[in-house]
DNA sequence: TGTACATCAGTGAACGCGCGTTCACTGATGTAC
DNA sequence: TGTACATCAGTGAACGCGCGTTCACTGATGTAC
């Protein structure tokens, strides 16, 4: 029993290294074009196999779809996670910042969370493992309103900033007749400025004191 | 010639006339369901024709949607601006409440917004008419930031504000669980939060002017 | 007024395409004895 | 060790479908004389 247990094991873990090749050459794809011109044969060229064996591994496109943003939605979060906590103190221009940058440098990850915010009709499980990712987001910006000491609601106060930096990433995408950079530099000016108003905005009255720390 | 005119300018009343229907039965099937799922053949049949009758009149599946569209965000924005004039004096929290308000109701509008900001591969012209729309909804928010007498950018203040709606309109769509009536309320609560803390980190508060701004 | 012709909106049927997915089969590897 | 059998990842080819769009044609209406 056990000799086949690890044996099981053994397999299992292939089985799951066959997966991961086809999540990231899934992935690149999606990098590559938008999600609706995505087909599994361009996966399957990919990931240099025939369309028929990404079968063996998912059940169709949209379970393969779900496992591929959940991959990069974490990936996402660790990296904006990790820029939050590289020296300097914490501020919401900080993390607005980091957020812009991030998701306009890896634009395949906004688009996947816009995706599901706007048309995902996914089975109830697959909606509580993306929305884990998201509290876990919420989370980050909550850290940071409550250093500031604000008042009010701060859960909320994250779903507002959250949303606006959302909010700031697709409305000035096609910004017609600009550059990329003149783009990805106006996105930053927003952010900057909305950042302005909420510390100006949310941050106890305290007459002076200019950015209270006081941990 | 003047009769020929006359003629001429009747068959062409005619002919806009026709168009108008398509249209109009266009904005009812995007509006009934995802946009990606909407076909010619939907259309032709809640228009009643054939749907190769469609191609005398728009180009392709493109143009038409493209003129759906203008005709919606058009309507959206003199319904938003009416609901902004009649009675009452102007503040944040009113221009957003409306704006929420209008897009929960009128879902598609919001759709169709999104969907180009997202996705769209229009031509230029087409591009061109949908931004005025977009610049003639942006003065609105300008002008009441200007009633308020803030300071600094009010066009970018009305960028920021517009995309922190639009960003509370698509984060929280799909809120898991809940019934849309929750999801609207959510909005609302969000909305309003947005315009407090604008208003509380906009109006000039006069003391310190710390922020400098060289512009 | 009657007749022959022109125009043109509208159509049913078809074309060609790309898609997600399935299926019968292959061939490599492991197992039993 | 050799042989017969089992397992299973992987495949090429096909199925069935829905789509945008085109096309040859119809039939109603207007025009010329």
């Amino acid at each position: 029993m056990k000799r086949r247990n690890g044996f099981a094991l053994l397999k299992e873990k292939e089985r799951e290294a066959r997966r991961k090749i086809i999540i990231e050459a899934a992935e690149r794809v999606f990098a590559a074009k938008p999600f609706d011109k995505v087909s599994m044969r361009d996966i399957a060229k990919e990931a240099d196999i025939s369309p028929a064996s990404i079968y063996t591994y998912f059940a169709d496109q949209e379970a393969l779809f779900v496992e591929a943003s959940l991959r990069g939605t974490r990936n996402m979060l660790k990296q904006f996670k990790a820029s939050m906590q590289d020296g300097g103190e914490h501020s919401l221009e900080r993390a607005a910042e980091a957020f812009i940058q991030y998701l306009t440098e890896h634009d395949i990850y906004f688009r996947m969370m816009a995706h599901f915010m706007l048309h995902a009709q996914v089975n109830p499980a697959s909606v509580e493992r993306l929305n884990a990712v998201e509290r876990e987001l919420l989370d980050v910006f909550d850290g940071v309103f409550k250093e500031l000491h604000v008042k009010g609601n701060v859960r909320l106060l994250s779903h507002v900033f959250f949303a606006a930096l959302n909010g700031i990433l697709i409305s000035f995408r096609k910004y017609p007749g600009r550059s990329e950079a003149d783009v990805v530099a106006h996105m930053n000016r927003l952010a900057r400025m909305l950042a302005e108003v909420f510390t100006a905005g949310t941050v106890k009255a305290e007459p002076k004191r200019g950015k209270g720390k006081s941990s």
